[in-house]
RNA sequence: GUGGUUUUAGCUCAGUUGGUUAGAGCGCCUGAUUGUGGUUCAGGAGGUCGCCGGUUCGAGCCCGGUAUUCCACCCCA
């Protein structure tokens, strides 16, 4: 077989031990804060049909799709005159059904539907996987990621977007992040915008004009809408809020004023207020985390209500969170009725997060706490027994494999971080004491092996 | 998908107008120390210069293609 230079695919990364000890860390922090607000952990396989993703995240989203290519002949199934009449999108379906999956959130759906009849409603999930999407890389922008969801479906109670708040604040503040801001805006204050100019159809132009406000200025955002059709008096309205500042209060009071002829624009003002009165019922110390931002809008094409994005002001790595409410999600699927919420964190950015700020606890890389050395072949019998008492009182311990200098077995004890180590050799054979070495102080004591255990115990 | 950028030892990076044998720090190995790591000292190994092709007497350096990295778009976690 040719000799193939190791490399690893675009936008992918292996995870050492270290890097593992602290992406665990991050799973188990935001976990803990899942559960405690009565979510429930589920999976679902890492590919779908490919006719359960399509359609689902808009033309551009469909394209970020990693398609997996049908197994066997799958050429001759495809007629001569059918390939030279197919395009590249039409062809699709032919040579691929199956699909890794692109998010939680769309896989999650598929859940229900299927399990609808087994489900307790509200049903409250979570969900910590891979997913996949064929962008180019960046910094903080990988082709395979990790995110966490949390979504309820079933229950149109806006105590639920107020607990994602508090999620969110939890979860990060867990973590050690201080200077973050969850921002909420509410898709029907949007759609208000466009209802009180007269021209609905162009809600989508005008929320990702307006989404692009930090990145290319107000002026941007009007040469944008006036590009996508909107005219000097439609933006004479709209102007006022682009950039709107000041407390979140005095932003809604603005958005009331400028609103007020639009009942699915007051409407959505008025969820908004909700949401923020529940959140500082829950918590008052959330208050000053929450950033009203209409010009938040978010390209999932499915949110209807609330939507919210988590940027940390401590690095700049672009959003490490987001979601939103979507009143018809399962609807695809052919379950109408059925609300949901849910947000999302994004594990692979946090940790780039936690790394910049120095932020990830010390020792974390620990895992052996004992390690018996090898260097007299007589001493094996009882060095065996003793790595099985010590593993049997519960403590990670190995042997070291080999008879080797002691030098080098130390060094490896060094390197893993090992903060104990028996010596085991002629000397402590005649006498039946072990000698334990404290690693960080230097320290060598001789012990029989039930002090050694009671000496563990003291000081684990 | 569009435009730009990066790639030289295990890692982080130098390398002059194209000119003999491509360097440094860290890491690794050996020894000082045959039962003692993290410090110190001495020595050593390790490179088809991302890959393919071209120009040239001669290419790490110039040209074309390709992969990859990062950046700006697009979009997003």
């Amino acid at each position: 077989m040719a000799q193939i230079k190791p490399s690893l695919a675009k936008g992918t990364r292996d995870f050492s031990p270290e890097e593992m000890e602290r992406r665990n860390y991050i799973f188990r922090v935001i976990k803990k804060v899942f559960k405690k607000y009565g979510y429930q952990e589920i999976q679902t396989p890492s590919f779908e049909n490919l006719s359960t993703l399509t359609g689902k995240y808009g033309e551009e989203g469909d394209k970020l799709i990693f398609k997996i290519l049908n197994s066997g002949d799958f050429i001759s199934k495809i007629s001569p005159e059918k390939y030279a009449a197919s395009t590249a999108k039409s062809l699709t379906p032919l040579l691929s059904e199956k699909a890794l999956r692109y998010d939680l959130t769309v896989p999650f759906a598929r859940y229900v539907v299927m399990h609808q009849n087994e489900i307790n409603l509200p049903f409250k999930r979570f969900q910590m996987q891979p997913v996949w999407r064929a962008d180019r890389p960046q910094r903080g922008r990988y082709r395979e990621f990790y995110q966490c969801d949390v979504d309820v479906i079933g229950s149109e109670s806006l105590i639920n977007e107020a607990e994602f708040i508090l999620i969110y604040h939890e979860s990060l503040a867990n973590l050690g992040l201080t200077d973050f801001h969850i921002k909420i805006n509410n898709r029907k204050i949007l759609a208000g915008f466009s209802e009180i100019i007269g021209k609905p159809h162009l809600l989508i132009d005008l929320t990702v004009a307006i989404d692009k406000l930090d990145k290319i200025g107000v002026e941007g955002v009007i040469k944008e809408m006036e590009e996508k059709g909107f005219n000097a008096q439609d933006i004479s309205i709209i102007r006022p809020i682009i950039d709107l500042t000041g407390t979140n209060q005095s932003k809604i009071e603005t958005l009331k004023k400028v609103l007020a002829h639009s009942e699915i624009g007051k409407l959505g003002i008025q969820e908004l207020e909700t949401v923020l009165r529940y959140a500082h019922k829950l918590n008052r110390l959330v208050d000053s985390f929450i950033e009203v931002d209409i010009t938040l809008a978010r390209g999932l094409n499915y949110y209807t209500g609330s939507i919210f994005e988590v940027k940390t002001n401590e690095a700049n790595i672009g959003s490490i969170g987001g979601g939103g409410r979507y009143d018809d999600l399962t609807g695809m699927f052919g379950l109408k009725g059925l609300t949901g919420v849910g947000i999302s964190f994004g594990a692979d950015r946090i940790y780039d997060v936690l790394l910049e700020l120095n932020l990830f606890p010390e020792n974390t890389n620990r895992s052996t706490e004992v390690l018996i050395t090898n260097f007299d072949i007589k001493a094996e019998d009882l060095a065996l027994d003793i790595l099985q008492l010590i593993r049997s009182k519960g403590f990670a311990a190995e042997f070291y494999p080999t008879t080797t200098k002691l030098k080098k077995q130390l060094a490896y004890a060094d390197n893993k971080m090992i903060p104990f180590v028996i010596l085991l050799g002629q000397e402590e054979l005649e006498t039946g004491l072990v000698t334990l070495r404290n690693m960080k102080s230097g320290e060598q004591q001789k012990l029989s092996k039930q002090d050694l255990l009671t000496f563990l115990i003291k000081n684990n």
